[in-house]
DNA sequence: TATTGACCTTATAGTAGCTTTATAGTTTAA
DNA sequence: TTAAACTATAAAGCTACTATAAGGTCAATA
């Protein structure tokens, strides 16, 4: 299996497989005589799971910590769940501050309608004024 | 007023204020004869007003855009209103998709104790197999 | 006077996770 | 045979800074 069929089974491009290559995240494949990469179905899981990991919010370093539970698969499952943990605080926090990010710009934006001249609208002057009451 | 008192004034580092005039955010000041920045009150307000927009989550595109609309303030305000509204529903699904994903995370992690070894974690086997229904 | 320290200058590289571009070699179908 | 489609590498671009390097300027101090 080459680079392109790869990338389609996977939904990925090309390009993007080479990084994942290049950062360590795939193993480097066999080459053809003329230099083009062979992949084997491995290659094909490896990259879902990486992908899979990506959807999930993580990170390239995360998931290579992941990566490297999997090959040491008798130690306790502590860390992976770790991992998670964090990863779903941090999830939640970013989730609060974009919340409470909506609120501003909500009350912000309810300081003007669209009938006024830019000089007199209520949006500018409130970001100018810094009327800005932080979380 | 130098480039150290204007960055503590308010609150950033001086490389980014050089940064800011690069971007052509802030306009260039005048220099001194030994080649320093010399900043007046004007360009004190103008990094402020950046600022703000950055602390509402306002990319420096948009921020050109909004001192775009200050530099002709006698057209309608419509345009800022909507690149408001834009910014609005953009951390809205920003929001939804975080949501969804907090699920997705917390059910992946209640597939799994910590008193497994890794090779039998539900969490690792959960991004495995893909169990991953999609929004 | 010499030097130390705090400040300023420019230019360059690094961060994350790719995407894009440039340049070039290879394979395959018409 | 020639053009399309594929592959390769290397390097730059994206966002919004932050950090580092190497050096010039200035005031106070020993």
């Amino acid at each position: 299996m080459r680079i392109g069929q790869l990338a389609q089974l996977v939904g990925v491009e090309t390009q993007t497989i080479r990084f994942y290559e290049q950062q360590g995240l795939l193993p480097p494949p066999d080459r053809q005589d003329n230099g083009y990469r062979v992949y084997t179905e491995k290659h094909g899981e490896g990259l879902a799971f990486i992908r899979r990991c990506r959807i999930l919010g993580l990170s390239l370093a995360e998931i290579h910590e992941l990566q490297s539970y999997q090959d040491d698969p008798h130690q306790p499952c502590t860390a992976v769940n770790a991992l998670l943990d964090d990863h779903i605080s941090h999830v939640r926090s970013q989730i609060t501050a974009l919340q409470a990010l909506e609120k501003q710009l909500v009350s912000l934006r309810a300081s003007c309608n669209d009938e006024r001249e830019v000089e007199a609208c209520g949006v500018l002057a409130g970001i100018s004024e810094g009327n800005m009451h932080q979380q």
